[in-house]
DNA sequence: GTCTATATTCAGATAGAC
DNA sequence: GTCTATCTGAATATAGAC
């Protein structure tokens, strides 16, 4: 069986325990920051003892570049799927609303992860850092080029600057793992509030 | 001498050194966070040894208490200088300006206090975290004010949630500690550029 | 007021038993 | 695969010299 098929759907229990580990160790880092997250924690929240983490994850630094990475890869590919649901000629005003509505899914729905990312960017090993930096970017890209199509469109009226614009977009969105309670709006709401709120500001 | 003057304007060489302790705990805070920040470092850059800040600080907790205290009163009181400039009947318009700049101007002008406030936020001893919760949510009450006076005024349409629009609002302002770099734009044009935005979008 | 020296605790990581 | 035991280093905090 090739590896990539095993990443999508582990069967085996070596992989199945991997998991588990990496879905706690996000639940820790995400609420307490990577340097306040002991292994010890991460250990006994998974049911073991902090020295067996070491069949499984090389360091502390892999475990937490594991979670990095699958954060900027939960994102891009939550995005992503929303973007192909589109047609092909969409507007900047479709675009929007499925880039909004990708992210602060994948934000709010895998916040372990996302929020991982979000609240211990700068406070990692240089090490950690400098893996995740070019998936980031890559992801950042995609949001440059929607803001590009916006002002070729109009839609962004010439004095808006767009960079400014996507980083008021982002961190409007972003902030929302902080203020997040299931209960209250749906996701699909906020997404349709933000991008009213920043189509109509933008124009 | 009173209490208060002697915090306000420090001559006493005792107060000298406990501000400029305070001055590069809040920077080294706001670079690595709390946990990665040892006493030694910020011992070291305020060149001193780290056992010579318990004549000054009682503990990291007290040191860091005081770095987040310190934080939001600077934020309180950036924006509340802007709002004693306006005329006493000013438009939801001429407010909303001056809370953007106001809060963005202590962002950015003091953002080793404040960056310190965002980023740490969860992420410190529970007893820190009360400690500053009571100034924080005061602040939250001057916003929910003025959102208020919006929907009054009838600037912030029927259908949109106030409470969503405020975090909107300050999770944009609060993510331009992560991007803003001093040379490209103003503060001033940044405040200008968010308020037209949030403005048009939540009319 | 700041120093040195040190007590104490706890972290990440490794080795070898099972 | 997970355990126990342990090494090593570093952190907060204290005590007492200067």
């Amino acid at each position: 069986m090739d590896q990539h098929v095993t990443q999508l759907k582990p069967i085996l229990k070596k992989e199945k325990t991997r998991l588990l580990i990496l879905d706690k160790a996000a639940q820790m880092f995400s609420q307490h920051g990577y340097q306040s997250t002991s292994l010890k924690d991460i250990a006994a929240s998974a049911g073991m003892k902090a020295g067996s983490l070491y069949y499984h994850f090389a360091s502390k630094e892999a475990l937490m570049t594991e979670v990095l990475d699958k954060s900027m890869l939960l994102i891009s590919d939550t995005v992503g799927e929303e973007i192909e649901k589109l047609d092909d000629g969409f507007t900047f005003e479709e675009g929007l609303h499925a880039y909004i509505f990708g992210h602060l899914t994948a934000i709010l729905k895998h916040s372990d992860y996302t929020t991982t990312t979000i609240r211990n960017d700068g406070q990692v090993p240089e090490a950690v850092n400098k893996a995740v930096k070019v998936k980031r970017e890559h992801y950042e890209e995609q949001w440059r080029k929607l803001m590009r199509q916006g002002k070729e469109e109009g839609a962004i009226r010439a004095d808006l600057d767009e960079t400014l614009l996507r980083l008021m977009i982002l961190g409007a969105s972003n902030w929302s793992s902080v203020w997040f309670k299931s209960g209250g709006h749906s996701i699909a709401e906020l997404a349709k509030k933000f991008t009213q709120v920043f189509l109509k500001g933008c124009r």
